[in-house]
DNA sequence: ATGACGAGCGTGGCTCGA
């Protein structure tokens, strides 16, 4: 089962690079993020005449995620659990069956939290309490879970060119970067960490300063695993060369496949 | 040497992103 993860920035302005990289890829699941366009405005139409299922949970003008699929999932949700007065819609989670397997597999988009010092910042980590918060929920299970997304969270030193232009980031804040370790505490597996120690390995590049000619990238785009999902997986991948297509993305997908059956 | 990003909203120039 191939389930990958892309930022899309904007899916209307983004629809013909959507639309051959599905047909490229041919994903089972792909989740989408900053989709930048409210549920009726999604160019669902086009894509659910290629075959693809198309499951939304848009805002106005920012924010936003979907998933797409060959087949229909099931239990589908809305929303990070966790704080019924957050209207930010960042959060997207179904469970997909090949066979005799099922995987429940979270789309996410996580804060960015900048300015310091401000309520944004305080927002990206009160998100991501609630997200260890579902994501510990969802380990209780024994179902192979994928929580997936842009996490706006740099690691570690070597997900960066330079860390020394990062330090007063939210991106890389102690703060954030702790918070992503408890999730990986509680059990989750970075797929992309996983399967490479590669210097130099980014999933986002500034549409400004040349960032991406000279790969000034940073790595923010992750999938996350479970011990049942971890067990499963076969290959990942980060798909690059869409960075270098017309009017990319400032993000490029990047693609798990789990053993299923 | 200079100016060098882009989407959405909505029709000018903001907000938001990373």
């Amino acid at each position: 089962m191939l389930i990958a993860t892309w930022n899309i920035n904007g899916v209307k302005a983004r629809i013909d690079a959507l639309l051959s990289w599905l047909d490229e890829r041919q994903p089972d699941v792909v989740g989408l993020q900053e989709i930048k366009s409210v549920d009726g405005g999604f160019p669902r139409a086009e894509i659910e005449a290629r075959g693809w299922h198309v499951e939304t949970h848009g805002q106005k003008g920012f924010n936003g995620v979907a998933l797409i699929s060959k087949s229909a999932p099931e239990d589908l949700s809305r929303g990070l659990p966790g704080d019924d007065l957050d209207e930010q819609s960042r959060f997207i989670e179904g469970t997909y069956r090949a066979g005799a397997t099922a995987v429940r597999v979270a789309c996410l988009y996580l804060p960015n939290g900048n300015p310091l010092g401000t309520d944004k910042f305080t927002y990206k980590l009160s998100w991501m309490r609630r997200l260890e918060t579902h994501a510990a929920r969802r380990l209780r299970g024994e179902t192979p879970f994928v929580m997936m997304g842009d996490y706006n969270v740099i690691p570690e030193p070597e997900d960066c060119r330079d860390p020394a232009r990062w330090t007063d980031d939210a991106l890389y804040r102690p703060e954030s970067r702790a918070s992503y370790r408890r999730l990986l505490h509680l059990g989750l597996t970075d797929a992309v960490r996983a399967s490479t120690d590669a210097a130099e390995t980014y999933t986002f590049w500034d549409y400004q300063n040349g960032a991406w000619p000279k790969n000034n990238g940073i790595r923010i785009d992750h999938v996350l695993l479970s011990p049942e999902a971890a067990d499963r997986l076969e290959t990942v991948a980060i798909d690059k060369h869409v960075r270098s297509w017309e009017k990319p993305s400032d993000h490029v997908p990047v693609a798990v496949r789990l053993r299923v059956g």
